[in-house]
DNA sequence: ACCTGAACACCGTTCAAGT
DNA sequence: ACCTGAACACCGTTCAAGT
């Protein structure tokens, strides 16, 4: 994985290894720091050799991505798993997986979110992908209200507003928008579980 | 405006230029796009020029970054002189004039909370500014808990909650994700008055 | 005090050539 | 089928020199 030459004139699996290694260099520097070069010279080959497997940096990019919003979709739906007859509950967990992510992955949740990879010129594999998260956030709403246990307003609205408040708070935290003594992952966990029970009871008298 | 030549060889006002150049750049491509370079060559001057008034890129684009607090925050004020008295009201329309930002000016959105700006690393100045638009959200909650309109809870924990929701559904406007058809203006206003509404209401029967 | 031009070390991308 | 190296047009940044 470190920088470093290789016995074969072909590297094997080199697809997958740069995505690998773009995902570990966005551990320690984000997305605009993060240059085609470097990533080749990481792997230890040439800086066209990408050109192969991706047809630009923006693809490769992409790719990285994608991974992301698997990460994603696969942590909410093991909160989704763990309560299987609790929709309030299921919002919760999914909540704070999705918030987990911006503590343990802020760089990626950038490069997710961050405008450089709109929707509209990215394959529609990827679209698919991206949106999986959200839908998952779809299915637990139609789920509590089927169940009787949240209003019965339109389930796609009401998923936009939920997701909306989720991915605000995890883009403020992992922008390092607050400043205040909000860092420690305990403190964010009550922050996010504040931020579902307000939602879910309201904010009037 | 335009790119060309002028008659002196000083400027005049270029730190302003830059910045306003900066302003009109990202109208049309997102701030990865918007080099140095390209804003000196906008205004008519050498690529050189800015490093008299900025001391790298990073510092032109917390300039730019800047006008753009000045501009949320100065729309958010609006929404709140409007309605002196409601709480909720202003609630409501400070949302709508947060969210409003993403359809106007989404690139510069980005640049602002993209978090290649982080306040860590940037001037005492722009930190103030950056947080005067989340200290109004804070001022409408402490008024409307002093007026009894809402529940007593810690209102600086509350507004970063109210900001979360409205930044979040700001955040994947601007970002293209919402790529249903809630493009239109009429649209957009009717999901972030549902979002607000919900979160004063809840969600749960 | 403010601006320029050459220079340096980096980029992304293309293309003919090597294995 | 996969990878390399030279080449091109771009970057951000520094610095001696010009007005």
């Amino acid at each position: 994985m470190a920088s470093g030459k290789r016995k074969n004139y072909h590297h094997g699996d080199l697809k997958n290894s740069l995505v690998e290694a773009g995902l570990e260099l966005l551990r320690h520097q984000d997305a605009s720091g993060i240059s085609l070069r470097a990533v080749a010279k990481e792997i230890g080959v040439s800086h066209t050799a990408p050109y192969r497997h991706f047809k630009s940096k923006h693809s490769l990019l992409a790719a990285i991505s994608q991974r992301g919003f698997e990460i994603l979709t696969e942590n909410t739906r093991q909160a989704v798993d763990k309560e299987p007859n609790d929709a309030r509950q299921q919002l919760m967990l999914s909540g704070q997986a999705y918030v987990d992510m911006a503590v343990e992955h802020p760089k990626l949740l950038h490069l997710m979110f961050g405008g450089a990879l709109s929707l509209r010129d990215c394959s529609t594999e990827y679209c698919q992908i991206a949106q999986n998260s959200f839908l998952s956030l779809t299915h637990i709403l139609e789920n509590g209200v089927s169940t009787g246990v949240f209003k019965d307003k339109s389930s796609t609205e009401m998923s936009v507003v939920v997701w909306s408040l989720l991915h605000g708070l995890a883009m403020l935290i992992s922008a390092g928008q607050l400043d205040n003594e909000i860092t420690s992952q305990k403190r964010i966990r009550e922050l996010s579980g504040l931020a579902v029970d307000t939602l879910l009871n309201g904010l009037l008298k």
